[in-house]
DNA sequence: CTCGCCTGTTTAGGATCATGGACGAATGGC
DNA sequence: GCCATTCGTCCATGATCCTAAACAGGCGAG
């Protein structure tokens, strides 16, 4: 086995913030397997692989598609931001690393103390901002962060998560995602 | 098990053209456990589907990602073509059926008895065209046809495939492919 | 400190997978 | 007809996976 499923499936399961009980739990197989898969002491039926992921969830084809090893940067702060722009036109980019980038644009505001819900967001395709004014706590997978002005995000939005403005002023984000989910 | 394995590999070894024994051997397993698979009569360990489609050869992520169910037609006839034009003109699409065609055009000519190569041709996307003038031999995977003026194919590029004019005169075809490869 | 609860790991045994070989059917040559 | 070859399927046995339960370590509460 040149492919390490142990490690995508542990990457996969601490992305999501879940312990090998809770994740067994989900998918209904015993911790025991979860461990041994995770250090590659057995290679799972695809049936049980597929248990598995269902409990994330997570598809076959994103298991073995997502890229584990460059492992995504998820925050990113002032300095972070690539200046693509010119002397006359300033442009600063979010991501600039990630290629096949598709996006399109949002401008968010938060009033103190909202949120995008009491759980947390899961849907295709990839998001990203800019806050720009005031502060907002993000959760992604089983990070948090607060994020102020002229701080950013990118994430896959398969991964679950949350905005929340934890402070006492509006918070307003541009944002982008793609494929368009409004 | 909602996703059927024993279909895709099936699906897989016939685009390729292989039976179950020839598989079997470039894979390292027996022509019992293809047998088996395809039959959905036991759910393979992933590290037993990694070493059959080594034998293709096809990554796990292909095998779980290829849309198998579309099964995918690769030739057309001239009634094949569906008219998407109006009386005054005349617009005849190529596999109007498939979804998520992104495409680019090419002009190919080949003179009597030449080829794209003495080997078969393997590359990421898409491509399809129309013959206009002549007659060609396309090699897809197993299925080898020889193709006339107004009869068309397309197929994914992964495949392997080969073009060879097997007549006494130049031959021409419309073409387009994704992304670009040129 | 002990207790309770969590974490991930390990082990014995039953369930499932994978092998090597046998089988019947279909095909092509002689 | 008859043999040789190839096809996919099936069967018994050994190998591997998967489960249930026990185990060791970490951490906070009392």
């Amino acid at each position: 086995m040149s492919i390490d499923v142990g490690a995508r499936l542990r990457s996969v399961r601490l992305i999501y913030g879940l312990s090998q009980r809770e994740l067994a739990r989900r998918a209904g197989v015993t911790n025991g397997l979860i461990s041994l898969i995770e250090q590659n002491r057995v290679s799972p039926s695809v049936g049980s692989l597929k248990k598995v992921l269902d409990g994330v969830p997570m598809s076959l084809a994103e298991f073995f598609t997502i890229d584990v090893d460059t492992a995504p940067q998820v925050f990113y702060g002032d300095d972070d931001l690539v200046e693509i722009g010119t002397a006359d036109v300033s442009l600063r980019l979010v991501a600039a690393q990630r290629s096949a980038r598709q996006l399109t644009i949002l401008r968010e505001r938060y009033a103190p103390g909202s949120a995008t819900g009491d759980d947390a967001l899961s849907h295709r395709g990839e998001e990203g901002g800019v806050v720009v004014r005031g502060r907002i706590e993000l959760t992604v997978g089983g990070s948090v962060r607060v994020l102020g002005p002229g701080e950013a995000y990118y994430f896959s939005s398969a991964i679950p998560h949350r905005f929340r403005n934890v402070g006492r002023e509006p918070c307003e984000i541009i944002s982008a995602s793609a494929p368009p989910t409004f």
